[in-house]
DNA sequence: TCTGGGGTCCTAGGACCC
DNA sequence: TCTGGGGTCCTAGGACCC
């Protein structure tokens, strides 16, 4: 049997790239993209001269011009990012019919095939996709190659900024052995707690625990954990995502005291999404409604119809609704939030409509 | 001036149906 | 003396990812 090869490709600080692209004047300087700083905005992508302060994804800006107070800010400009996004992948897909795209700057390619049609190893086929890519769009990016999705992952991780890292199925256990069990996917902050409170911290450790135990401890999520710090991991790529969720939210720069005061922008939200709903041809059967409190508390509440739409009256109307049972007196809020889901494709709809 | 915005997947419980 | 049970759909919340 031939041994599956999996390349993971990850674009480099990819909003920050597109931006200097855009203004060349941009680089060699800490940049990032991301909300305003007088406001509640936090940093998206940061350059590795602004990471050099401390700065990284998520932190708030004013904390980051704190860190930096020379740094440079650039407003998101994500229709943007995402037609550079695009033409990275169409790229890609000239070395492989088989690429999932799992967000905007990242993808795993299977290049199990393409080294026996292309006559070349995968670092070689990782190489010539990167220069492609350098030359075509002006982006770096960093690839890692491994047995399965996960090694490939990791190994990408390992490669950036701008390299190729390939992790042979001999060298897996050395190399997973000695590294933090953070960097396994799907082991977030909760997780990795829960396990240094167990003495574990590196995957070498976590190996030391049986398949018992772990699932004793994790439930089902303790049979994953016991594979993955094997290296044993899922090989099969998902080339053909439908999106199942559409959402828009927005925080206040001030909190909200008011159920009216909410109104202006939840408009504004329906719209938006009704607008992105009819260019991808869609209609959608589920309506959800998100709030945060003050406090930080969220809640979430949804509404599905019996017939699909992406009517904005339609939709607003049933926010609206959920607003008025759910707001409470005297609690403000600071975010609130649209999601759509439940998606039927719009012909099915005139189909029916046509046999009526 | 604590804590964005866009997603996915999973679990658990209740309603409902046969 | 009380407890069926499998399947599907819907809802709410949480963990995780970039």
């Amino acid at each position: 049997m031939r041994r599956t090869i999996i390349a993971h490709l990850d674009l480099d600080e990819f909003y920050v790239a597109v931006e200097r692209i855009k203004d060349p004047s941009l680089k060699n300087k800490p940049v990032v993209v991301g909300g305003s700083q007088t406001g509640r905005g936090v940093v998206s992508s940061a350059s590795y001269e602004a990471r050099k302060y401390g700065i990284h994804s998520a932190m708030p800006m004013y904390q980051a011009m704190k860190l930096c107070p020379h740094l440079i800010r650039v407003g998101g400009k994500f229709r943007e990012y995402s037609k550079y996004s695009s033409s990275v992948f169409n790229i890609v897909q000239e070395y492989s019919e088989f690429v999932e795209r799992t967000s905007i700057d990242e993808g795993y390619i299977d290049l199990t095939d393409s080294v026996i049609k292309l006559k070349r190893t995968a670092i070689q086929l990782a190489e010539e996709i990167k220069r492609r890519i350098d030359k075509d769009v002006g982006l770096s990016v960093s690839f890692g190659i491994g047995s399965n999705k996960m090694m490939a992952k990791i190994a990408s991780k390992h490669a950036k900024p701008n390299g190729i890292l390939e992790i042979l199925s001999n060298k897996e256990e050395s190399f997973l052995k000695p590294m933090n069990v953070g960097i396994i996917p799907g082991v977030g902050p909760k997780t990795k707690e829960r396990l240094n409170n167990l003495g574990i911290t590196s995957i070498g450790e976590l190996r030391g625990l049986s398949e018992k135990e772990l699932t004793s401890r994790f439930g089902i999520h303790g049979e994953g954990l016991y594979k993955r710090a094997r290296g044993i991991a899922s090989s099969k790529l998902n080339s053909k995502r439908e999106r199942k969720s559409i959402s828009n939210e927005r925080t206040f720069n001030v909190n909200i005291q008011t159920p009216a005061g909410l109104i202006p922008t939840i408009t504004r939200i329906s719209m938006r999404i009704c607008e992105q709903m009819k260019e991808k041809e869609i209609l959608a059967r589920s309506v959800s409604l998100k709030l945060r409190y003050e406090n930080f508390e969220t809640i979430t509440r949804t509404k599905t119809l019996s017939k699909a739409s992406r009517n904005v009256g339609v939709v607003k109307s049933l926010v609206e609704q959920m607003i008025h049972y759910n707001f409470i007196p005297g609690r403000s809020i600071r975010l609130v939030g649209v999601r759509v889901s439940n998606f039927e494709p719009e012909n099915i709809q005139t189909e029916l409509n046509f046999m009526r």
